[in-house]
DNA sequence: CGAGTCTTTGAGGGGAGTCAATTCGTGTGG
DNA sequence: CCACACGAATTGACTCCCCTCAAAGACTCG
């Protein structure tokens, strides 16, 4: 019931940089649909192991973080000890930047993640040179608001529905049209979705069983029915 | 079951100013609680009437709005029928900023509500000059984040947990500390916490019964015990 | 005063939660 | 390599909260 987040705050920096000098900071750059993102290119790479918390609740908010592999989840716990995880953040997405001065989630490494963690005065001061850094930001900002305005809508709807909708969503976001990697687990999807495990694990079984996804193994789901899903989305 | 939004168009346009000479800009300043709000002086005061269309969903983001008087409801149609309340806009807030290039939610006045409309070019033209507007922008954009954030917490809790909520939030928005005036309807309510208006309606009338509200009209709600609510809602 | 809308109240049903037991999967140590 | 342990995931039975449908009452405004 009380899901509980491990705390192992354990990071490895693993390679710094702060100029497009370096081969790394090129790739980073080159992996960004919009090339011309100044924020893509600065910043310092860091390692962060599976569960490894990146930020908490509270604190200050004083970088941006970009994934660059991996996965991470930011999350809240409610009073009554319930976990809410607000976000799953997958390779090239942006995070920490909606907090103002403090955090209002705790960040935490889904999988084994490499973050492009850039300072915020850094990119204050770039705001100054380069007009076009604050529409990105406000991009950002937008794209962040949307997806929450999003998951509303969600938590309205039935378990089918929103178990629908998330496959979609991996899907398109992952890239591969019909087969979903979950690099979550079954507790962080109900957390995320707003059911329990067993409700989730039901609805998994019942959309295979209607022939609309097939498991391939616990986090893997083959999307068959396309149509269908998103027929139930709309 | 399908709250379809009366569409009303009718706006009319009373004052227009875009520089801070004119009075009006100045009591708009005045009233804002952070002074050196770069936004909050520039602008057209616009007049829409209650049930007034402001934007609508899909349309292109022009303008940046602030509500002086009355009050404002963003929403968006579900493909079922269900209308989502993203939010309620009191005197001083800032709404429409979240848009990239389109409206992501259509906006309605509640009531008769006078709304400070200002071009995002005006603003975006300010943003080279003086550093703090990006600031503000993003302020703003924390603000709405933190919001949304805080609605999704909501939408896993129990209707009475969500109707104290919205009792509380309402109380502290409008200032008064325990009494709450509420401009929009029962249907408004439940389409902002994801309840049906019996739902509503009964959670609380077993508010009242147990004495921690008492109704004084369909429209006024006295909060009696102020601590047994925030206990509830945590 | 009356038409229309908003709100309240009641009865019944369904979907998701809760509790509990079993199975599956992964890593660990003998 | 196998046995074991531990957590993750599945499956089942039951309960409860909220939705649905329906009707009556209260309010607003011409």
């Amino acid at each position: 019931m009380l899901a509980k987040a491990k705390a192992s705050p354990e990071r490895c920096s693993v390679n710094c940089y702060d100029d497009c000098s370096l081969p790394q900071a090129q790739s980073v750059a080159r992996m960004s649909r919009e090339i011309d993102e100044p924020i893509a290119k600065m910043g310092r790479l860091v390692h962060y192991k599976r569960g490894a918390e990146i930020f908490g609740e509270g604190q200050p908010a004083e970088y941006v973080y970009r994934v660059v592999t991996g996965a991470v989840r930011t999350s809240r716990i409610v009073n009554n000890g319930r976990r809410q995880i607000c976000q799953f953040y997958l390779p090239g997405d942006y995070f920490g930047l909606e907090a103002h001065n403090e955090q209002a989630t705790s960040a935490f490494a889904v999988n084994d993640s490499q973050i492009l963690v850039t300072n915020r005065h850094t990119i204050a001061k770039l705001t100054c040179r380069r007009r076009d850094v604050t529409q990105q930001l406000m991009r950002i900002a937008s794209k962040e608001i949307k997806h929450l305005q999003d998951q509303i809508l969600l938590l309205t709807k039935t378990a089918e529905e929103r178990i629908a909708w998330f496959l979609l969503q991996m899907s398109q976001r992952t890239g591969s049209a019909n087969l979903v990697n979950l690099p979550m687990s079954r507790q962080d999807i109900a957390d995320h979705l707003g059911l329990t495990i067993e409700t989730v694990s039901r609805t998994l079984k019942q959309l295979a069983r209607t022939g609309w996804i097939k498991p391939l193994g616990s986090r893997r789901i083959q999307l068959v029915r396309l149509d269908a899903l998103t027929c139930l989305v709309s």
